[in-house]
DNA sequence: GCGTTACTTCGGCCGCTGGCGAAGGGTCCG
DNA sequence: CGGACCCTTCGCCAGCGGCCGAAGTAACGC
């Protein structure tokens, strides 16, 4: 009598899908894997910090579930999440979600956590207060208009053009092209859908940004300064990674790494 | 060292939000609360077939997280989902989550599913195989386009306007005013967003479906009929609940209940 | 072939979470 | 004021679900 229940026992069970998220390890993957990358089980394993007879268990969930995909490589088992529209879904979940903050241990992390905030990657497309900057530019300069909820106007549509940029659609027609994703740093949207992923991509292949593929932080390049500051009048104060303080020597190292 | 996730200790705790969607009793509620209505802690209750005092404990956790809103009336407590984005988050999880078949237990039962299959009411507007068709039959008609996702086109706007339809802003305004919901039911996406919701209103102000308030059943009128077969082209088996079958003896009293 | 590496399976442990009913506190109504 | 009703608090119980480590299998490279 402890299992029945009744009236809404049919239909579809929220229970059972919003379980493979409701676990620290798993959601800590489904969060690693929003960086768009195929990782394999034990590098996930690592990052949450569990053993990999557990991390085993919880991937079949995952896959099982249809929120991973998995891709056997030998003795590899790549994961990435099923889909561009799952990725979506778990974005707008950890917009949601309590932010659970941790004691900074190091310099190093609080580092790491800043750029991480001003600038990442999130699955196709870039995030964080560079992000939403750029979104605001666009809206500014008459790129994007939001009268019937977000959408690029005839000028965003040149000025992508111009940038070479192919107006490619995205691979689920029947969601917007031009999306907003919950940015869960600054609680605010900033662009995604197929432009902003078409946008991003065109960002690393002309160097505006650079991606260390072991994280999520991304970069702004000197010519990425040089290209937002025209293109889109930001300042200089959006494009540095927040406000000035230590970590400049890293930063600057990292701004000349644009290939 | 069972809890300690390493890297990603620090970020949206995405495992705790879910958690909130993760059992039978708490996705019943929010399930049942999808119809748009506030409903008594008790009523919740008997839906989901748990004790009061269980109910009690979930709905705070589930006002808590921001999920439900309260609002106290004297003895009774009623809880509604908080907004309407909220709705649309439960909706596209309920979409992607596994269909529990249930084995019908009666005649009366096969029925209640069948009109619940034809047409539902899903927070704010119209979901089920009929509002499908009528996405279906607005982008036929060229209402609604697609091309960089849906939405309305000029003569989808004149079309609203010839009906009376106050084109309102949604409440979010950067969310879409013309959105798609995946219906759980038909797994195709319907209309929903801001105009979903101003034609659903209308169509009820217009007695062409009627919504009795114990369920999320709607029912289409005779007037329904006309309306959509001369507005958008539905055809009669559209519009009646599915494949003729036994129980039209119920639908045929509920359509002359229009008002 | 051999060792190494990557993943899976198994058994056992522990703690969290959800369940109940009984009793207690508000609120409403007669 | 008393009874009915709605909700909440409390104590207790049961079971699921996550964790680990050890042993087993499968792929790679030398």
């Amino acid at each position: 009598m402890t299992s029945f229940n009744g009236t809404y026992a049919d239909g579809p069970d929220l229970a059972e899908f919003a379980g493979l998220l409701a676990d620290r390890t798993r959601a800590a993957f489904c969060l690693a894997l929003l960086d768009g990358r195929a990782w394999t089980a034990s590098e996930l394993a690592r990052t949450a910090g569990v053993a990999q007879s557990t991390a085993s268990a919880h991937l079949d969930r995952l896959v099982r579930g249809g929120i991973l995909a998995e891709e056997r490589q030998g003795r590899n088992r790549l994961l990435r999440l099923a889909t561009a529209d799952t990725a979506e879904m778990i974005e707008s979940l950890a917009a949601r979600s309590p932010y659970r903050p941790t004691p900074v241990r190091s310099l190093t992390e609080s580092n790491r956590r800043r750029t991480l905030a001003h600038a990442r990657i999130c699955y196709d497309h870039l995030a964080g207060a560079l992000a939403v900057a750029i979104t605001d530019a666009m809206t500014e300069l008459g790129l994007l208009a939001w009268d019937y909820g977000p959408a690029l106007t005839a000028a965003g549509r040149n000025w992508l053009s111009e940038l070479g940029i192919a107006d490619d659609r995205p691979d689920d027609s029947w969601r917007p092209h031009v999306r907003m994703c919950m940015d869960w740093t600054e609680q605010r949207p900033h662009l995604a859908g197929g432009v902003g992923a078409a946008l991003f991509r065109h960002a690393l292949d002309s160097s505006w940004l650079v991606h260390r593929s072991t994280t999520r932080i991304v970069t702004v390049t000197d010519a990425g300064h040089a290209a937002l500051r025209t293109r889109l009048g930001l300042t200089d104060d959006v494009l540095a990674c927040s406000a000035a303080q230590a970590g400049m020597s890293k930063d600057s190292g990292l701004r000349q790494g644009g290939t």
